[in-house]
DNA sequence: GCGCGTATCCAAAGCGGTTTGGAATATCCG
DNA sequence: CGGATATTCCAAACCGCTTTGGATACGCGC
C-alpha cells in the first residue's frame, strides 16, 4: 500500500507528468527537479504499481515458466528448481518478475493461450518437451516469445532453444565404455516420450554401431527417474543370463539407485562394473572433489538456467532478433565409477 | 493479445458495464442477455486482462513465494520444489497466479518491502524460517497477509504459520532407538541457524534425557543437507573409538549418503547399525513398498504445499480470520533400516 | 525590443477493466 | 389508466501509471 505517484507530485507541488520523468530518466526535466524528486520517492518508499506501470507501457515484465506435472505419476522434476533457480536469478537483476505456473499436462495448452489471452506475461519458457510437442507450435500461433528448455524433434520451422549437446553425451560416453572393452552397455534412460531421452539413447546407438555392437533392447529402459528406479533396474539386469559390464544413466538420481543395487550384491562400480551418469549439477547432489564419484557428462543445469533467461529477455526486447538458439556441450569428466571391462572368465 | 471487453461489448452491441455484468454474475442483467455474453466471450475467447482487472479491483490474484537463496552456499532445497507443486495446484483452482522470486539472502527484506510497495501480489509464503528471523517481524509491519512454512523462535507475536511437529517426530523417532537398546545415537541435522533443525534436535536431546543417556556433541552434527554430507559423517564417525550404532538423518538425501558411507565399509543398515531419517516424500525418492528402505518420520511435503497455500488464501480473502496455524504431526513408518543395537563385545 | 529556439513543466487522453449513479423500459397494482 | 416499483442497461468516473501535445518562461542574436 505505497504512496502513488499523484501523491507524491502533489506533495512536491509539480505533476504526475513530471515526476514521472524525472525517476525514469527523461530529458525534459532539470537536473534540479530530478534530483528533489529522486530523493523524494526514496524518502517516501515510492515504487510504482507493477499493474497500473505495466497496463500503462502494455508490457507485463513477467515471464512465465510452465511446468507440466503429469498427474499420473506426480513427478517434480529436480531439475526444475535449479533451472528456476538460475533464471530468477537473472530476472530479478532485469526487473523481471518470474510467475510459476504448475500444470496438469492434460490442460497445459489452455494454460498457454489463458496466459498470453490475460496479457499475464511477456514471454513463456517451455519446460521438458516431449518427442511429438504441440506446444511449439501453440506458441509460434499465439505469436509470444518464448524459449524451449529442450528441443521437440516433431518441429521442423525454427523457434528458440537451448539444449544441451544429449545426443554428442552420450556418443561420447558409450564409445568410452567402448574403448574400455565393454560390449554390454545398458542404458537407464528417462520417459520414452521425453525428447531428451530420445537424442541420448540415439547417441547411445550410434557409439554402439560405431563399435560394431548390435544393440539389444533389454538393456535399453525407459521410465520416470526415480532412485529406486535405479535400484530395481541395476538388480534386473544383473541376474541376466549376459549381464551388463557397464551402465549410462540419465542422472544422478538413477545412477544413485543404480550403484545402491549394485553394491547391495556386493558388486563394486569402478572395479566390477562401470556406471556413467548424466549430472546436472544439482547443488545437493554434488559430484565434485578430486576424483568424482561417478564418471560423468557434465553440464550445471542452473547455468542452463541463467543463459535461457537471458536469451528469453533478449528475445522479448527485440521479437524481430529472430530465432535464439544454444547447443551446449558437455564435459566428460573422468570420476571413480569406471574402468575397464572385466576380462570374460 | 487477446479481445478487449469493449471490443466484445461493441460487436454484442452492448455497454462495457452489461459485458462485464454478464461475465462477472452480477444480478442486473437479464437471463438472456448474460447467456449471449457468455456464448460470444468463449467464441471470441475473451480473457479478461489480469493487469487492468486487478488495478481495477486493487486483488492483484498473486501469492509470492521467496524463495532464499544464500549465495555462500547456493544450496536449493529440494522441498521447495514438492512444496511448490503442490501449493500451484491449489492457486491454479482457485484463479491465482504464483509469482516466485529467488533471492540473496542478504537483500531479503528489500525483495519483501517492494513486492507490497509495488502491489504485485496480496499475499507472501515465506520459505525457510531461520531460529533468528526478521522477515515476520518486518510482514507484519508491512500489514500483508502472509503464511510461513514452518517456525521462527524469535518471535512472540502470533502469527501465521503451519509446519509439523519436528520435535515430537525426532522425539519419537529418538525413543525408538532407546528402546532397541541404542545409546549411542549420531543427529545428522541441517543447517544449524535453520528452525526445523533446532526443533529436531531439541526432540532429540529430550528423548537422551528421558532415556538416561548424556549427550555426545561429536555425534551432533550440523551442514547444508547434500548427499556427500551425509558419506562424509558416516564415515567419520564409524571411525571413533565409541562410535554410534544409529543415525537420525534430517533428510532422504543425507540418509543415502549416511547409507551409501556405511556400507561402503561393510556395514549394513538394519542389520550392523540402525539409520532413521525424515522423509518428505519427495517424488524421485520414493521411501515405499511393502518395507520401506528407511525406517522415517513421514509428511508430505507436497501436501503441506497444498494446505499451505488454502490458508493463506483464506488470509487473503479475509485478513481478520486472525493468525491461522497448522502443525501436522509424522508418520513414524517402520523400515529396514533399523534393528536392535549390536551387543557389546 | 523582437522573434525564435530551447528548456521545463503540465493537462489530458489513454491502457482495460470495475463500479457508482442514473436513465429508459417493463411490470405491477389500485 | 396513472403512478410506483422492478428490471435492464448505460455513461462516466476511477484504479495508478505513461505519454502525447501543448503552454510557459527563458536565453539568444540581431
Amino acid at each position: 500500500m505505497g504512496v502513488t505517484l499523484k501523491q507524491l507530485a502533489a506533495s512536491l507541488g509539480l505533476s504526475p507528468t513530471t515526476v514521472s520523468r524525472a525517476l525514469n530518466g527523461f530529458p525534459e526535466v532539470s537536473a534540479a527537479t530530478r534530483k528533489r524528486v529522486k530523493e523524494a520517492a526514496i524518502r517516501a518508499n515510492y515504487h510504482p504499481n507493477t499493474r497500473a506501470k505495466s497496463l500503462a507501457t502494455g508490457r507485463a515484465q513477467a515471464i512465465a515458466h510452465v511446468i507440466p506435472v503429469s498427474t499420473s505419476h506426480e513427478i517434480v522434476n529436480p531439475v526444475f528448481a535449479d533451472f528456476i533457480a538460475g533464471a530468477g536469478e537473472v530476472y530479478s537483476h532485469s526487473g523481471f518478475e518470474m510467475v510459476l505456473r504448475i500444470v496438469d499436462d492434460a490442460d497445459e495448452s489452455q494454460a498457454y493461450r489463458d496466459l498470453v489471452a490475460r496479457g499475464t506475461v511477456d514471454g513463456v519458457m517451455v519446460h521438458g518437451p516431449r518427442t511429438h510437442d504441440s506446444r511449439v507450435e501453440l506458441l509460434s500461433k499465439l505469436g509470444v516469445p518464448f524459449l524451449v528448455h529442450g528441443r521437440t524433434s516433431s518441429v521442423n520451422a525454427p523457434y528458440s532453444w537451448i539444449d544441451i549437446n544429449n545426443q554428442r553425451s552420450f556418443h561420447r560416453a558409450t564409445q568410452f565404455l567402448c574403448d574400455f572393452g565393454h560390449r554390454r552397455i545398458a542404458l537407464v534412460n528417462g520417459m520414452s516420450d521425453m525428447d531428451f531421452a530420445v537424442r541420448r539413447r540415439n547417441g547411445y546407438l550410434q557409439a554402439l554401431e560405431a563399435a560394431g555392437i548390435p544393440p539389444d533392447p533389454v538393456l535399453m529402459r525407459h521410465a520416470e527417474m526415480t532412485e529406486p528406479y535405479g535400484y530395481r533396474t541395476a538388480q534386473e539386469l544383473i541376474q541376466l543370463p549376459d549381464p551388463p559390464t557397464a551402465y549410462l544413466a540419465s542422472s544422478m538420481i538413477v545412477a544413485y539407485g543404480l550403484r545402491r543395487g549394485l553394491s547391495d550384491l556386493g558388486v563394486t562400480p569402478g572395479r566390477d562394473i562401470s556406471i556413467i551418469t548424466h549430472d546436472d549439477e544439482l547443488s545437493y547432489l554434488p559430484n565434485d572433489g578430486d576424483v568424482p564419484m561417478f564418471t560423468a557428462t557434465r553440464s550445471s543445469v542452473r547455468e542452463a538456467g541463467k543463459r535461457a533467461a537471458q536469451m528469453l529477455l533478449k528475445l522479448v526486447a527485440s521479437p524481430e532478433s529472430g530465432p535464439l538458439t544454444e547447443l551446449m556441450e558437455t564435459s566428460l569428466v573422468l570420476g571413480a565409477s569406471t574402468g575397464p571391462a572385466p576380462v570374460r572368465s
